[in-house]
DNA sequence: CTGTTAGCGCGTTCAC
DNA sequence: GTGAACGCGCTAACAG
């Protein structure tokens, strides 16, 4: 055996497999479509024969070429490090695997240059459609995408002017879901944290579904008189800039304190203030989790609930309750979305919401 | 504003820009490829023009398919769900963004059958090389790699009879490092959690050299009559059969529960052993993390030690000590590799081990 | 049932 | 400098 990997010998084109079997390459063609009423059993036998000599595979690129379709379809990724991402990526896959597809998989890795320049990529490799988890920019940068050009599905976020299906989470249903369950449970101040919202659909929603969550429980609460009304916040926290997440963390810091000094001072016993952190997604719930801990030790979850939209590995660890998104079906339900469009639907724009899971962990049930 | 996703129209080719331009497709060529010394400014100019009006993308597929090579190698991953895959990706992608390549992605989903079948679906797209984090099967599944056929750069682990360059971890040394700051922290009782090994060389190479390490420190204990010998057993936890990992971990608790007594017995200053848990990478740590805490509560900690090769983001949530893994730089490397033998380079097998790093959390200190 | 022919979009001689 | 013609590996008419 030998220790040096050889250089790649030439594979087998489909003109040696029909010289091989003695025929033209038309019914090398055919076989390899399984027409095979069209070729007796005789010529057939013939021809797998020399496949397996030949260990032949027909070239893609080439058939691509002449059908004009080769089955590959480009998806986007933002954030690779969002656990997220990962999930919805398996039902992609999965999906690509029943449909007959090849998924192109690429990181913009959070930077916008890199989104355009994958764009570009992944349509001069002619891919028949694409997935767009995008980092929700302007939609100049999509501009070979969606409307004009090749059948888009967007993930998770709207793109402003682009006219493609979406399928992603029921924001209005789960942020809704979740400030519920925090008031049900007694938390009256209640801090929803979200990375800057302006240009991602998706938090947006889940920031207005927020407030008027907690605008609803207010007049519901001021009807019947019962209690003083909980105080909802937002708090923008600005992961790509470290400065700003200082910022941030420390009016939160201020906040938790504070309940902390009412607490003491009302005794036991009192009605002091329970904070709660409403993280709009993992990314936000496990920076909000590092700081905590880091300023209040091991106990922090005594000092703030935590619940989160996502429901990454850490939070059963931690007992953190969370909204689970259902990603894989995400994934799935995208791809399946495009593969209509390749085929050649011609529907107006869908959308396709899917509900969120809410798992009741330690963290909000004191 | 259509809300109807409109079907592709066709994109032009070569001949429609040369026609645009007045010229012939030769110009274009030379100018698509960068041989402007031979284009008059003013043919240039006229290219760029018909180009930018007809927004003409050059067609990767036919290139690739007239030159022999197309920029795509593959990509085939055995468990995205590990965290460890997708930080070495990144690493990937950097590479390839940098040289030019592109990677077609195939996530095994820990099956063998789609290994399999994504290995010869990678052939068929005709990809210049492939990089593997094989599940560690019979060299048989990547027989069109390798040896004889396209080049292939293995990433963590070895596949037995597969010639082929290598990139990972310093596994020796990392199951030292590790096992050596557990002695050195006073842990005498010491599991080495890992998941079935006969067929990953990596994990063998861990269990091997925590072995190695813990006789080599009976040794110096026994010649040096300082203390009694630290005992080191190994565990398989394997993660894919639910009443398997029931039995590991029914027999881990017997032996934490054993050391409890024994504390207890002994007295809080007495000799009873202490316990820590070396989980051999990221997934087998979770495990173990989520079971102790179901079983020990929130205070899990203070039961068993836990130390693991792998980073994941909640081992600084959970003051968990870790062995960092240089995954981007593996993924770079495995990348860099595979180039050179895309361009030719000869030489034989390459193997690049490269060192963890150790970090100290509370887990470990006591 | 089977083979021949003509391109798919592009790069590459090789003449002009 | 420039363009016509050929072929990459394959499929799709079109004949036989």
């Amino acid at each position: 055996m030998s220790t040096t990997p050889q250089a790649t010998p030439r594979r087998a084109t489909i003109t040696d497999v029909a010289r091989e079997a003695g025929t033209g390459k038309t019914s090398i063609s055919r076989y390899l479509n399984g027409e095979m009423s069209v070729l007796s059993p005789e010529l057939r036998a013939r021809i797998e024969a020399a496949i397996a000599r030949l260990d032949y595979q027909p070239n893609q690129m080439a058939r691509g070429l002449k059908r004009g379709r080769n089955r590959l379809i480009g998806m986007l990724l933002a954030d690779l490090t969002n656990p997220y991402t990962v999930e919805v990526l398996q039902g992609v896959e999965a999906a690509c695997h029943a449909l007959g597809l090849m998924p192109l998989i690429c990181h913009a890795a959070n930077e916008v240059e890199m989104e355009r320049r994958y764009l570009q990529l992944l349509t001069t490799y002619r891919v028949e459609g694409v997935i767009v988890n995008a980092l929700g920019v302007r939609e100049e940068t999509l501009r070979p995408v969606g409307g004009g050009g090749i059948p888009a599905v967007l993930v998770d976020r709207l793109v402003d002017g682009l006219v493609a299906d979406m399928v992603g989470l029921d924001n209005r249903a789960a942020a809704e879901l979740g400030t519920r369950h925090l008031l049900d449970n007694g938390f009256d101040d209640i801090w929803f944290v979200v990375q800057p919202f302006e240009q991602v659909s998706s938090r947006q929603l889940r920031e207005a579904a927020f407030r008027e969550a907690m605008r609803a429980h207010a007049g519901r609460a001021g009807t019947r008189g019962e209690k003083a009304a909980a105080r909802g916040h937002t708090l923008v926290l600005n992961l790509a800039d470290a400065g700003e997440v200082e910022r941030s963390l420390a009016e939160l810091d201020r906040a938790i304190d504070a309940a902390a000094h009412a607490r003491e001072a009302a005794g036991a016993t009192g009605k002091a203030a329970r904070v709660a952190l409403f993280a709009a997604n993992a990314p936000v719930a496990l920076r909000l989790a590092l700081h905590l801990k880091a300023r209040y030790g091991a106990d922090w979850q005594a000092r703030a609930a935590l619940l989160s939209i996502d429901d990454p590995d850490w939070a059963e660890l931690t007992g953190v309750t969370t909204i689970r998104q259902p990603t894989y079906e995400i994934g799935y339900r995208a791809v399946e979305f495009l593969h209509e469009r390749i085929e050649g639907v011609q529907t107006t724009a869908r959308d396709c919401l899917l509900p969120g899971e809410l798992i009741v962990r330690a963290s909000t049930l004191r």
